[in-house]
DNA sequence: CAATTGTATTCCCGAGGAGGAATATGTAGC
DNA sequence: GCTACATATTCCTCCTCGGGAATACAATTG
């Protein structure tokens, strides 16, 4: 389970359909992503396989259902990927408020209501 | 600028490890980047366009260089992306409490400084 | 057992995209 | 101007990967 997996997992738009349709409706078959998605069963089988393989979703079995569920550990993997450029755009604030110390005159002041 | 258009520039392994090298190096002309990736120098501006377009960098003309670096919107906006799913490892967590306080016995105590 | 339902897998096809080579554009220096 | 260097773009090829259809596997029901 690396960044990598799961970066390569999520750059396929209808994979974060479907992590989004887990996000929303928690624990779900496979009929019902196929049903909220729009996609056809293969496809939806076949994208959860990946997901599966970047740990960003899990299955249970129930019977002849199998019950998917998104998975924190490769959700929180990419997480800290991204975090990891955090210092990134902390230096942007940070250039913004030195423009604002240096010279104010720069910062639109907010309308004033009547 | 979506979130979309950032995960497919970062679904590519080449673009991943030029992110990486920016981080690591700061602004860098394409020359560098080539030298530094081992890609040849058309790959290395495609990707840098690609990049471009989703605001995961920024470009400065310098003379006959361009100067690229970091730019921290398109980084903020997939850890945002990500950070959407937090409550999903933050219910992994709480899982991990409710173990902790049904049995303390499974978790073994902090070292006591005398 | 057969029939039905849910899911996974296989095979094929086509579109998209990454890499290579060559070329175009732009800029500096003589 | 011409030449050299830095970068961008074009064209082509190959290959990965997503979608569709059909089929295989699994589990429930009667």
């Amino acid at each position: 389970m690396s960044a990598a997996d799961v970066l390569d997992a999520v750059g396929e738009p209808n994979r974060r359909r479907l992590l989004g349709l887990l996000h929303h409706r928690g624990e779900s078959t496979v009929s019902e992503l196929v049903e909220a998605s729009g996609l056809r069963q293969p496809q939806v089988s076949k994208h959860l396989k990946v997901l599966t393989g970047a740990v960003l979703v899990s299955t249970r079995a129930d019977g002849r259902y199998r019950r998917y569920r998104l998975d924190g550990r490769g959700l929180q993997a990419a997480h800290d990927w991204f975090g990891s450029f955090e210092d990134v755009w902390q230096a942007r604030f940070d250039t913004l408020d030195e423009l604002v110390s240096t010279d104010p005159g720069l910062v639109q002041p907010e309308e004033q209501l009547p």
